[in-house]
DNA sequence: TCTTAAATATGATACAGATCATAATTATTC
DNA sequence: GAATAATTATGATCTGTATCATATTTAAGA
């Protein structure tokens, strides 16, 4: 955990409501993100409004550091999901840090390669596999550190904005998942197996 | 470039074939490719057998780093385009590069960070956007670099193994671009404009 | 240059999932 | 616990792109 030290050298701690967007598309990256507590979602979001979760980022990570690293407009909203906690580091802070705390440095390769993974995952999906596989690509992978019974805290709605799907196809792929047994409903939660 | 470094070094150039895999979904990653020559594709491929590629990596470029930095298997094939020729740096002397080599891990940070762009970009694409949209998209990002009056040299089938689309479709869909201007046709060939 | 292969082109049909409309269930708030 | 909002559910229709079939053009090889 990087933010106590962050704090500990006294950078301000930023609090953001609910549904605040902490920046848009266009805009030139000049921090990063540290979340202290509460969640953020990235999103793109199509000319017709329909959103596509990218990534959701909780308290202890870290988010908007690639569009500054390349130096590149950011392509996506990012949007509290909660009332949160938020450390902005600016960028000759941020590269101070990568520069003298090569653990940090180590920390960020593991971060950013899970990313990638987990995006070239959904883009095989996305580009080749139909409603069903997608979903139950999507569910197993959020059924990762869940143990059996647990239920996942999404919405058809969230799923369909993760797999570029629209709600009514999520909620007949998801009943013909658990028609297949392959997941549990239960009051239309869905729960590990 | 880190390549002749190695080389230097003493770490053995491996030739391969084209169409050769360097390596297949499943495997456990062992060691990160430099390639010193020639072009290798990463692709997944479906259940029904269609490739999707999810990205190309040519000379002085290297590839197989998140695979092993997170310790999963691999997700994709690797094969070579063209003859090339590689240099298999294992887990533990990548390790040691990243840990001594402070330029290097920071150059591995962009290099991720700039996949990761690219994938966002694409996954926008393929959950959102329509056969059109995409086109327009993937053929900007192949131009940039590129100066007015010169072509692209990928194929339809290339085109539509990186958005998801079959050919026929990208054909209609270059087409229409075409009409609508915002790029030239000259033999089949799709040229900047 | 002729031959063969690869890539591009075009039309017709099929189908998965979007879209639209509306209802039923579950959760939240007063 | 009743009222309201959010989420899940279900049916009917529409549509973009896949699929299939076949032809034409361009490139590569002999």
């Amino acid at each position: 955990m990087y933010i106590q030290q962050l704090i500990d050298k006294g950078f301000p701690i930023k609090s953001v409501l609910k549904d605040s967007i902490i920046y848009e598309p266009g805009m030139k990256p000049r921090f990063v993100y540290f979340i202290k507590s509460g969640e953020i979602r990235m999103v793109t979001v199509s000319e017709e409004g329909k959103e596509f979760i990218q990534g959701v980022f909780k308290s202890g990570q870290y988010f908007g550091e690639p569009a500054l690293l390349v130096n590149r407009p950011y392509l996506a909203f990012t949007i509290a999901n909660k009332n949160s906690e938020l450390i902005a580091l600016g960028r000759d802070d941020f590269f101070k840090l990568l520069k003298s705390d090569s653990d940090f440095s180590m920390d960020l390769i593991k971060v950013l390669s899970n990313r990638l993974f987990y995006k070239s995952m959904m883009l095989e999906e996305l580009a080749n596999e139909k409603a069903e596989h997608r979903l139950e690509t999507i569910i197993n992978y959020l059924f990762t550190d869940l143990a059996k019974g647990d239920s996942l805290n999404v919405t058809r709605q969230d799923l369909a904005d993760m797999t570029g799907l629209r709600v009514e196809t999520v909620i007949r792929g998801v009943k013909l998942l658990a028609d297949k047994g392959l997941i549990l409903l239960h009051k239309g939660k869905i729960i590990k197996k």
